[in-house]
DNA sequence: CGTTACGATGATAGCGCTATCATTTGCCCG
DNA sequence: CGGGCAAATGATAGCGCTATCATCGTAACG
């Protein structure tokens, strides 16, 4: 078929898209061409002081909000950054995404938090939800395992942080800590002032168990019998605590120390040793993992490991700018370590 | 100039984006029109049976991974819900972005997190940056109270639901409870029991003082001469739980009853009334606001004012699913309610 | 003064996808 | 047996923005 005749085009498909306001409607009403206004929203410097000025009003009097999907699609820079966490609900993970949150939003990043869940179930749904996003970076909350999520992720060539643990083979950046020396740490701790019958309370997610492993080796090390460990589902409460407090005794009742897979279940067994009028720290021991805000505020005061998750948080968000950025990492690699924190409960 | 010649094309400009896989990359693979491919992943019903075998096993094999910026562009539709929560790292609103976040993820769509603070200091960055990845519906913790924030959101045309909270005057969409409701109840409930002297512990964000408002005027109402009130700022903890009950006690010893702005709050004056000696409920009657996981596994147990969180959650969801389905909502003004949770502690 | 350099702006051509319309094929029906 | 229709696929033209190259003054220079 010919071409139609340019006098009488054939009419118009309709018209898609909100109709909403554009960069080409700011550029027409300030006279200048689109792409200034490009320039004026993302190089200004390198405008006329009038040209910005005119721009300016322009975008103030129509109310214009950028389209960063548009933006984003052109420049193959989304400034979205995905955050991984195995539960939103719990606590444990929320001051480091709080500190990412911030860190990214200084830098003009939005944050996209995804569920991973502890198992690693709807992980690959989950992943490709992600990397369809083409994130500038993803921080995942402790490493990843699975053969194909690391698969896809190292294909998407998307930055990637991993966090709260450490391995030696990352697929790119890392900040954490040595899971396994707190465990060691605290079993020190414990035995030195006189623990001989240790228990552990222990959430089933990997990292806590690495946790338990470590102590439990370090218990045996040093002439301990056995450590019996009671396993609560991730994520952890303090109910949870209390009951686990309460099964831990009904089989062992001379237990004199615990090691919590988390501060929240270390209240939870402070609230139980409590209401049996077992005194802490005489009797029972109790040590927690977190050092989450209330710790210090607990009666009596919470002894725990204290893990710098802000800086976690922070550091990670700042990993990924910088890649973003077109800089290389020097050292991609961070053991931020821990301390533990001597209060009145162990 | 006159353009080139066709026979000595100058050299082409050099090619953009990351040269990543694209839809017609699979289709050339699969031996199918571009388009073709796109139907198979967004409207496979109306394909045919081999091509789209033909097809997926193409996706399967190059782990192509479909790019989102691109595909909201072209549909207006981004598949990203925002939500903006006060504050990430309270766990206050947590379980509600949980519910959130797997009905949104069981529909597609992906979640987005802003935090708002209890200030409206940076909402309007914020708000830009969320409008500008034109997300098919915002979720808002607590009703918009800025002009400025109301007209921008109003502009934008994405479907809103305002929570937490009722108005008169809602954006869009709302799912909420009446705020002076609880208070009133609470007091209702304390006086009936026979305090005399009650206080409360509130935190200075709009909706906790809504609540001790009303709490004060029902006392009042019922013949108490003043209600000693100590505000904290928001977000609330255990610590400052503590630290406000004893502020409390210094002033006024006589105190019989607390209402709490938060669970947080009510567990710390537990603490603090134990460390003291002070027997709950006998001596002290303590009444939360939530119902946070914990709260039955206080001891003693804290009564507390229980909002269907989840449900919030879910249904703002749901909310933004059906209008992003182009279905109308029958009763866009939703009130939950609450519920008393009567347990030891009031 | 012609030439180079640079600062400011514009024109053009995509980014990777989907809405819309067009075409092809097979089948049913009067 | 031609027309009509539905199912399956394709061609085309954007979505709203930015990377890239082009242009146009004007200042600086030998």
């Amino acid at each position: 078929m010919p071409p139609a005749p340019p006098t009488a085009p054939r009419t118009r498909r309709a018209r898609r898209g909100g109709g909403s306001l554009t960069l080409s409607d700011v550029a027409r009403l300030a006279g200048v061409s689109p792409i200034t206004v490009s320039r004026a929203l993302n190089t200004p410097a390198q405008l006329n002081e009038e040209t910005l000025a005119k721009v300016r009003a322009a975008i103030e009097r129509t109310g214009y909000v950028p389209n960063r999907l548009a933006g984003g699609l052109a420049s193959s820079k989304s400034r979205l950054v995905a955050a991984l966490v195995p539960s939103i609900s719990s606590p444990v993970f929320l001051e480091s995404v709080q500190a990412m949150t911030e860190e990214l939003a200084a830098a003009g990043y939005q944050l996209m938090l995804g569920e991973s869940g502890y198992g690693a179930a709807r992980e690959d749904v989950l992943l490709d939800a992600i990397i369809g996003r083409r994130p500038d970076g993803i921080i995942l909350t402790g490493i990843m395992h699975s053969p194909e999520g690391r698969r896809r992720l190292s294909a998407a060539a998307i930055p990637i942080v991993e966090t709260w643990d450490l391995t030696p083979t990352p697929i790119d950046m890392l900040v954490g800590f040595s899971h396994e020396k707190t465990g060691t740490a605290v079993a020190h701790y414990l035995l030195d002032r006189g623990a001989r019958n240790p228990a552990i309370i222990a959430t089933d997610d990997q990292r806590s168990l690495l946790r338990r492993d470590a102590f439990e080796a370090e218990a045996i090390r040093r002439a301990i019998r056995a450590v019996p460990a009671e396993i609560v589902p991730a994520p952890s409460s303090i109910g949870a605590g209390r009951r686990a407090l309460a099964a831990l005794l009904a089989k062992q009742a001379r237990i004199d120390a615990i090691f919590c897979g988390s501060d929240l279940l270390a209240l939870g067994a402070l609230i139980e040793a409590r209401a049996r009028g077992l005194a802490v720290p005489r009797k029972l021991r109790i040590f927690g993992f977190g050092d989450l805000n209330f710790a210090a505020d607990t009666d009596p005061a919470l002894s725990t490991v204290r893990i710098d998750v802000t800086r976690i948080g922070r550091q990670a968000a700042r990993f990924i700018i910088e890649r973003a950025a077109g800089r290389a990492i020097a050292e991609p690699v961070l053991d931020l370590g821990f301390t533990l924190v001597e209060r009145a409960s162990a």
